[in-house]
DNA sequence: TATTACGTTTAGAAGCTTCTAAACGATGTA
DNA sequence: TACATCGTTTAGAAGCTTCTAAACGTAATA
């Protein structure tokens, strides 16, 4: 390989690397995803192992999850029993996934209990402590409420829209700061 | 305690000791927020540490983070030599901090290292691979653009013009799907 | 000055995650 | 059927994070 492409690869994979394991999917991950990314043409489990200088079952776990979350695709030629691997290169869409398939259902979650955390705190006896916990529960909600719906509406948008949409907000002057 | 507000604490607990963690910041700095938010009157180090059934050294150490998040201040009472900390309600400036102090140095120094992948990819000697790398390097970097222009713009504004955005956005019909 | 009551720091234990090496299973080929 | 070549699974090692217990530093009080 060309020795600047290889340090080009060498930065990306550091680079989404370090992304991958911020957003909790693990370093290699990313790493693979990068290496993919790169590549003209789909590679094979154990080229992937090989870039990386990881063993295959490593790689063979973590593409599971690359592909759950439609990052990567699986792919075959005829002729070959090996499996082929290829980046998903539409960013948008791995967005929507893995907003969907990790954070949704996180989200989904803590909003329940949040829920039953509030039922319980109706049903105290009236006190200041009961006020303040009945009074913050609800603001929190209300803050889930507020996320999840920012959240649906990015996401509800393609990606030319959403930029005239922060193109138009950048614009209008927002007077009103003092509400 | 009210029983019932016991078990609302719990839940609350649960809940965001589980955001806490999956966002990052440890399991137990989620704990502590959630008695704090629930109180409604400052409370000692020991206090927390005896509600969680932790240890004081443990909560010294996560509560700076959430300190320094802005997601808790301390305070003290006169002729009390012991510290208090109180949970900062505002979650739209928590949100704020959480995301200016944690996520865009992570994310600057990511796009820093694509930028320097993109540079080297441009170097390299003309061929297949170097042309995909370099298409494909630009594409995500105009990813993070956007991801950064969307999270500056709804930072930029308080949550109530959010909602009336929001709202805006599902009234209009968005037919231009096909773009 | 000695004592007490607090928060902080630190060394090490416990637990969790992630990796490797090797066995295993399955599938195509002779 | 026997063999070779893959991907997958698994048991255990290594490393990292997070917790505890205890020592330490500090500031107010007598």
């Amino acid at each position: 390989m060309d020795e600047k492409l290889g340090s080009a690869q060498g930065a990306l994979i550091q680079a989404l690397g370090r992304q991958s394991a911020f957003w909790g999917l693990g370093k290699t991950a990313g790493e693979m995803y990068a290496v993919l990314y790169l590549s003209d043409e789909p590679l094979s489990l154990e080229e992937v192992a090989r870039s990386l200088k990881v063993t295959k079952g490593n790689i063979s776990i973590a593409i599971r999850q690359l592909e759950q979350l439609g990052m990567v695709k699986r792919s075959r030629k005829i002729g070959d029993r090996r499996v082929f691997f290829t980046a998903e290169t539409d960013f948008w869409q791995i967005a929507h996934s893995v907003l969907e398939l990790r954070h949704k259902p996180e989200f989904a979650e803590t909003f329940t209990m949040v829920n039953e955390s509030y039922k319980y705190a109706e049903q105290a006896k009236p006190s200041p402590e009961k006020g303040i916990a009945v009074e913050r529960l609800q603001a929190l909600q209300e803050f889930y409420r507020l996320i999840d719906g920012i959240v649906e509406t990015t996401l509800s948008m393609r990606p030319e829209q959403l930029k005239r949409i922060i193109k138009m907000i950048k614009i209008i002057p927002l007077k009103e700061k003092g509400e």
